[in-house]
DNA sequence: CAAGATTTAGTTGTATACAATTTAATGGCT
DNA sequence: AGCCATTAAATTGTATACAACTAAATCTTG
């Protein structure tokens, strides 16, 4: 454990030495960021994460959503019954393939967009990042993204 | 809805333009990166973040861990008491503040330090970016999260 | 066309996250 | 000392995540 190999194994295991926890620890802290606005809407991260799609596609099917938000239906599907008991959307099975199930906007969860829309304004102001810097790094952290996919 | 502002509010609402859910994806991404050296090791994501803060400081406090980890104590208590379980740290209460629990690494979570030294690296491969993309990355990731804080 | 492989959701079980509340201990102040 | 505010963990309840498995529909290929 005294050779400079394993010296320089153990710097890497250091929490600040790493891309993971700052990933881990922003995202969470982004989801707060968004907590009071979401809370006036009644919703939650990924609820809003759904809606937004929702009001870009109008439906989707399950595995839609699951691509493109790299979830799977076990977390899906629970949420998304949820959100059709508030009556947001609806869940029907695609008639020309029953495994699929289509989820379809429902007017009440149109009229969430309405109020929603402020919410990206909010958190720019809350970033305090200029253009630039807030271009600079959407575009890392998306090619990042598809590199690891 | 179809004046020049509304449409760019609109536009923000569209998950691609947006820096939190790619930080959203790519944490969990990260995790999903993790699991094949974690489940090695018969540990989660979090349980190896504790792991590696009690590998720097051989004790912390709860209340120190949750600092670091940016968690509290509705997450860590469960979460250290199943570390417990497993003999890797003792739980027990500060005697000078009796508020206070310790948290100290057992010999049993002291050898896992031995295998998960080559974690870091395996991660760094997969990644495949150069150590400058993967410093500058780091350092923007960390100077957003001191702004947040 | 029939059997096996594949695909899509759903289910089950475990482990986070986190808000809100509770409990116990400590500190500060009169 | 006695009281009140503060602090540190723990608890409670809800909502993700996700691995592993199940069930049903569809596809494929001989």
């Amino acid at each position: 454990m005294n050779t400079p190999a394993a010296n320089n194994a153990n710097e890497l295991l250091k929490l600040d030495n790493q891309l993971c926890f700052p990933l881990y620890a922003l995202s969470r802290m982004f989801t707060k960021a968004y907590q009071p606005y979401l809370q006036a809407l009644d919703i939650t991260y990924p609820q809003y994460l759904v809606l937004m799609l929702l009001w870009e596609h109008r439906e989707l099917t399950v595995k839609e959503l699951g691509e493109k938000l790299l979830l799977d239906s076990g977390t899906l599907t629970p949420l998304l019954k949820r959100m059709e008991q508030r009556q947001w959307l609806s869940r029907r099975r695609d008639p020309r393939d029953e495994r699929s199930v289509i989820i379809t906007l429902l007017p009440t969860g149109h009229e969430l967009q309405a109020q929603a829309c402020s919410i990206p304004v909010h958190l720019l102001e809350k970033l305090q990042l200029s253009p630039t810097e807030f271009e600079t790094l959407r575009t890392q952290l998306q090619q990042l993204l598809t590199v690891l996919r």
